[in-house]
RNA sequence: GCGGGUGUGGCGGAAUGGUAGACGCCGGGGACUUAAAAUCCCCUGAGCUUUGCUCGUGCGGGUUCGAGUCCCGCCACCCGCACCA
C-alpha cells in the first residue's frame, strides 16, 4: 500500500487533456440514446470567472455526467453572452476595442473554466459578437419583422443620460437606470419594437405548465405581465369633454365619489395654463418613486372644478388632478371609490369626500359605517339600484353588459407588459438590419437588408473618445444605398438590446448550420433544455424574452416548440464574512484575526466590526478567487466544496476551513480507493448492503438537485466502508464509491480508475446498477415510547408481528419503568418503527 | 401595502406525522511522533439529584397515541413587486 497523495496538480490537466482528446462530452445528435439538454446561464465575459459561477456550473455538470452516466446523450455547451455595455466602458478607459477587449476576457475565462474540468462540449462554443452569430440574429429579426413582430414607432423613452442610450422598462429600476445609476430622462425617439404584447395571455397561460419551474419565478412573471379584466367608459365632463376611465371594480360604481386624473393627463395638461395648476403639476412630478417615499406618501389633489356625470345616478361627481394616478396605466385617469379602495379612501379622507358603502358582507350590513379603511374584500352589492343583492362577480358583469349596451364603454383587459424596445444607440450590439431610403419622393422608406446581405457587421475602426453612439457619427458606416431604388441611403445605426442576443442562444447550441440560425430537425431533438440553472437574477428579464423568443418563432413556423425551459433551477449565491473598519472601508476576511471576543486587523490590530455574510463583492473585499483555491486544493476539492452543507437553492457561505476540509475528504478517499484488495474474498453484509442504499438513494437526491443530501450520504458511505475490514464486498463498495463520485470529483475517479488497472475512461462507466435485494434490511431498530416519550429501543428482525414488537417493548426495563404498574389502555406498533404504549 | 421564502446546536444543515440534530465545519480530549504536519480514535444541544430524568426545532394555541412536520393566530429576517385603478 502506498501512502501517496492524489496531486491535482498534475492530475487535473491530464484527465481534462484526456477527456479532450477522446471528445468524451462531444454531443452527438446521431446518437440513438434518449437526449438530455443539460444548461446553465452563459456569462457575460466580464474578466474572471468568480465564484458564482463555479456554483452554478457545477451543479449543471453534476447534472451533465450523471445523466451520461445513466444512458443519455447528454448536450452540455458553453458560449459568451458577449455584447454589453461593460466592453464600451472598457473601450472607454482603457483604450482598446470593445471586441479586443471581449476576445482576451474570453480566453481567459476559458482556460479557467477548462481547469475547473466541466464536461462541456467546447465544439460548440460561439460568442454572440461573433458577426455569424449575430447575423444569423439579424436575419431573425426581419423574419419577425415579415411575420409584423417588430415595428417602429416614435415613443417616449426611458434616456439614461450618463450611458447615453435608451432603456427598457425593465432596466429601469426607482426611477434610475439599471446600469449606471443615473436619474433616468424622458425623451421622444423612434425606436424599434417587438411585440411581446401579442403573446401576453400566451406567456401567462403558459406559466401553468411548467411544473419544474420554481413557484416563485412564475409568479414574478405572472405580476410582470400583469393582466387585470375590467371596464374601461367615458364620463361626461361638466366642459363637455368626455373623460375615459378604467377600472377593475365596475361593480362598486355607484360607490364612485369623485374622478381623478394623472399630472400628465391631457385634460391637466389643457388647464395648465393656470398658474396654480401649473404649480401643482410641478408638485406631483418631484415626489420620488422608491417604495418608502410611496408609502408614506400624501395622496395630493387638486379640485379643477370640472365635474363628471355619473352613467346612472347623474350626480356630478368633482375631477381632481392627483398625485397618485399614473399617466402609463390604464387610461390615466379612475373613478375614485373611497369605500372600497384604499387610495381612494385616504384621498377621500383628505378631501371630504363622501364615503359610501356599496359592498357588505350581506345585506343587513347595508347601512353599517365604514371603518377607518377602505373593504377591499368579497360581498353583496348594496346602496347600488339595480346592483343591490348581486355578488361581486355578476355586478362587474351587469355593469360591464349595460356600459356595452348602452355605448358608453366596454369590458376591456389590460396588461401591464409592454411591447419591448429594443433600440439601443450603442455601438458594442448586433447592428439592426434596416436601412433609411433617403429619396427624396419617400417611396422606400425604412427597408430590410436584403438576407443575402447579411451579416451586416460593426465596424472596426470606432472611436470612444465622446459618448454617444460611435456607430453614428462613423464617417462611412452608415453611409450606403438603398436595396429597392438604389438611392442614397443611410443605415440604422441602432443596435439590438443584449437580452436579445441570449432570447435564442439555446437554440444555436442545439444547432448550428452555416446557411440558416438553426435546423428545425435537430432542433426537435434536443429541446427542450430538461435542465436550465442559473441565478434568480434573471427570473423576469431573460426568461420572459426567451419565452417569447421561442414562441415567436414557433408562431412563424420556424419549429415546433412552445417552452425552452422544461425545468428550472434558480441556484443560491455564494456568500462570505465581512469585516469592516467602521468607517466605510473593508479587510478581507483573511486580513483579519480573532482577539478573544473581537476581531481585529492582522496588520495593525486595529479594531474590526463583523459584518453581514454577503454576497461575493469586491467593494466589501470579500472575494474569493477560484484559480487560487484550485491553485491550493485542486478542481475537485472546490466543485465538493460548491456542492456540500447547502441546498443549492440557498446561498452557500464560503470558509477556509470549509474547502479544508474538501481537501482532506479528497486525500482521504484517495486513500481508501488505493485500499482495492483482489486477494479479499467473502461477503460483509451490511457494507454490501450500504453501498446498495447509497447508489439508490445519492440517484436520487442527485435527481432532484438535492446534492448537499447526495454528498452526505457519501461521507457516510465512506465512514463506514473505511471502518470494514477487507472483503469482497469492501472492495465493491470502494468500487461504487468511485463511481458515485465521478460526476463531481472527476478527475479523482479517473486517476483512481486508471490506477485499479481499469481501460477506459470513468466518465464513459455507467452508474453502478443497485440490487434491490439488497436494499432491504434484515433487523431494524425499534422505538419504545410511553407516552409518546422515547424509553428505549430494540432490536427485532425485519417484518416481526405486532404482537412480538409488542411483547418486546413489555419486556423492556425502562419500559415498565415509566409505566409504573398504570393500567394499559392502548398499544400502537407501527411495524419496523415504533411501539408506543399509552396508559 | 401586496406576493413569496426562511426560522432546528457555536456554524452550514438532515429528518414519507413515528428514535430531532444524519453529514460536514468549528471546538475539546487522546494515540502516533524527538517535535510538527499528516493521519487515526473518542467526546461535543442545554440542564439535572446522571442505570436515568427534564427541557429543547422563532412565539402562543390546537389536532393526534405521537408534531420540526398538519391546523389557527402571531413575531423576526430575507427576496420580489408596487399609489397598476
Amino acid at each position: 500500500m502506498t501512502d501517496t497523495r492524489f496531486d491535482p496538480s498534475t492530475a487535473d490537466g491530464r484527465w481534462q487533456s484526456a477527456w479532450d482528446a477522446a471528445g468524451t462530452f462531444v454531443a452527438d445528435s446521431n446518437s440513438a440514446k434518449p437526449k438530455s439538454y443539460i444548461l446553465e446561464m452563459f456569462p457575460y465575459p466580464s474578466g474572471r470567472i468568480h465564484m458564482g459561477h463555479v456554483r452554478n456550473y457545477t451543479m449543471g455538470d453534476v447534472l451533465a455526467r450523471y445523466k451520461k452516466m445513466r444512458g443519455y446523450e447528454v448536450l452540455h455547451p458553453m458560449g459568451w453572452d458577449a455584447f454589453g455595455m461593460p466592453a464600451e466602458n472598457a473601450a472607454m478607459e482603457k483604450k482598446v476595442h470593445p471586441g479586443e477587449w471581449t476576445r482576451a476576457n474570453i480566453a481567459g475565462m476559458k482556460a479557467q473554466l477548462q481547469r475547473i474540468g466541466f464536461a462541456l462540449d467546447w465544439t460548440r462554443e460561439f460568442a454572440t459578437c461573433d458577426p455569424e452569430y449575430y447575423g444569423h440574429e439579424q436575419a431573425l429579426f426581419l423574419d419577425m419583422f415579415a411575420a409584423g413582430l417588430v415595428y417602429r414607432r416614435s415613443s417616449e423613452v426611458n434616456w439614461d443620460p450618463v450611458d447615453m442610450t435608451v432603456l427598457a422598462n425593465e432596466q429601469v429600476i426607482d426611477g434610475k437606470g439599471w446600469r449606471s445609476g443615473a436619474a433616468v430622462e424622458k425623451r421622444k425617439l423612434d425606436q424599434w419594437f417587438l411585440k411581446i404584447t401579442d403573446f401576453a395571455q400566451d406567456l401567462l397561460s403558459g406559466l401553468d405548465a411548467l411544473k419544474d419551474w420554481p413557484e416563485k419565478v412564475r409568479l414574478m412573471q405572472e405580476n410582470w405581465i400583469g393582466k387585470s379584466q375590467g371596464l374601461e367608459f367615458s364620463f361626461e365632463l361638466s366642459n363637455g369633454e368626455k373623460l375615459p376611465v378604467y377600472t377593475t371594480r365596475p361593480d362598486t360604481i355607484f360607490g364612485a365619489s369623485f374622478c381623478a386624473i394623472a399630472a400628465d393627463h391631457p385634460i391637466a395638461q389643457g388647464l395648465a395654463g393656470d398658474n396654480a395648476v401649473a404649480a401643482f403639476i410641478e408638485q406631483c412630478k418631484r415626489g420620488g418613486t422608491t417604495a418608502a417615499e410611496l408609502e408614506t406618501a400624501e395622496k395630493l389633489g387638486f379640485d379643477t372644478g370640472i365635474t363628471a356625470r355619473h352613467p346612472f345616478t347623474g350626480a356630478a361627481l368633482p375631477v381632481f388632478i392627483a398625485n397618485f394616478v399614473l399617466m402609463d396605466y390604464g387610461t390615466g385617469a379612475v373613478m375614485g371609490v373611497p369605500g372600497h379602495d384604499q387610495r381612494d379612501f385616504e384621498f377621500a379622507t383628505k378631501y371630504a369626500l363622501p364615503i359610501r358603502r356599496v359592498v357588505a358582507s350581506d345585506p343587513s350590513q347595508a347601512e353599517a359605517p365604514m371603518g377607518d379603511a377602505a373593504e377591499a374584500g368579497d360581498g353583496v352589492i348594496v346602496n347600488s339600484g339595480f346592483l343591490d343583492g348581486k355578488s361581486v362577480e355578476d355586478a362587474k358583469a351587469e355593469v360591464i353588459a349595460r356600459a356595452e349596451n348602452g355605448g358608453w364603454g366596454q369590458g376591456k383587459t389590460v396588461w401591464r407588459l409592454r411591447d419591448w424596445g429594443v433600440s439601443r444607440q450603442r455601438y458594442w450590439g448586433t447592428p439592426i438590419p434596416f436601412i433609411h431610403c433617403l429619396n427624396e419622393n419617400g417611396a422606400c422608406g425604412i427597408v430590410p437588408v436584403p438576407k443575402d446581405q447579411l451579416p451586416v457587421t460593426l465596424p472596426e475602426d470606432v472611436d470612444f473618445e465622446v459618448p454617444g453612439n460611435p456607430l453614428e457619427r462613423h464617417p462611412t458606416w452608415k453611409h450606403t444605398t438603398c436595396p429597392q431604388c438604389g438611392s442614397e441611403a443611410r443605415r440604422e445605426t441602432d443596435t439590438l438590446d443584449t437580452f436579445t442576443n441570449s432570447s435564442w442562444y439555446f437554440l444555436r447550441f442545439a444547432s448550428q448550420p452555416a446557411d440558416r440560425p438553426f435546423d428545425p430537425d435537430e432542433i426537435a431533438k434536443w429541446m427542450p433544455v430538461q435542465h436550465y440553472i442559473g441565478g434568480i437574477e434573471h427570473a423576469i428579464l431573460h426568461l420572459l424574452y426567451a419565452r417569447f423568443w421561442t414562441r415567436a418563432l414557433a408562431h412563424i413556423g420556424k419549429f415546433d416548440v412552445k417552452e425552452p425551459f422544461a425545468a428550472l433551477f434558480t441556484q443560491g449565491m455564494v456568500t462570505h464574512e465581512t469585516y469592516s473598519l467602521g468607517d466605510g472601508s473593508w479587510l478581507s476576511p483573511d486580513e483579519v484575526r480573532k482577539d478573544g471576543a473581537d476581531w481585529v486587523a492582522i496588520e495593525d490590530g486595529a479594531p474590526v466590526m463583523a459584518g453581514r455574510v454577503t454576497k461575493m463583492s469586491k467593494s466589501k473585499k470579500n472575494v474569493v478567487d477560484p484559480d487560487a483555491i484550485m491553485a491550493d486544493y485542486g478542481a475537485d476539492a472546490v466543485r465538493w466544496f460548491m456542492l456540500s452543507d447547502s441546498p443549492p437553492e440557498r446561498d452557500l457561505p464560503w470558509s477556509a476551513s470549509g474547502i479544508e476540509g474538501c481537501g482532506r475528504f479528497v486525500q482521504r478517499l484517495w486513500r481508501l480507493f488505493q485500499q482495492l484488495d483482489p486477494s479479499a474474498t467473502g461477503e460483509d453484509k451490511a457494507l454490501a448492503r450500504k453501498a446498495h442504499q447509497t447508489i439508490v438513494a445519492a440517484a436520487q437526491d442527485i435527481e432532484a438537485l438535492g446534492f448537499n443530501k447526495a454528498v452526505a450520504r457519501i461521507y457516510e458511505l465512506t465512514g463506514a466502508t473505511e471502518k470494514a475490514a477487507p472483503s469482497a464486498s469492501r472492495n465493491f463498495a470502494i468500487t461504487t464509491l468511485m463511481h458515485l463520485v465521478s460526476p463531481m470529483m472527476p478527475h479523482l475517479a479517473e486517476e483512481a480508475w486508471a490506477q485499479a488497472g481499469n481501460s477506459g475512461l470513468i466518465a464513459d462507466a455507467p452508474w453502478p446498477e443497485h440490487d434491490p435485494a439488497m436494499l432491504v434490511e434484515d433487523e431494524v431498530t425499534i422505538a419504545v415510547q410511553h407516552m409518546g416519550k422515547l424509553r428505549d429501543t430494540l432490536t427485532a428482525p425485519k417484518g416481526a408481528s405486532k404482537e412480538t414488537l409488542e411483547a418486546l417493548a413489555l419486556a423492556s426495563e425502562n419500559v415498565q419503568r415509566s409505566i409504573d404498574g398504570a393500567a394499559i389502555r392502548k398499544v400502537i406498533v407501527v411495524p419496523d418503527r415504533l411501539v408506543n404504549i399509552v396508559t
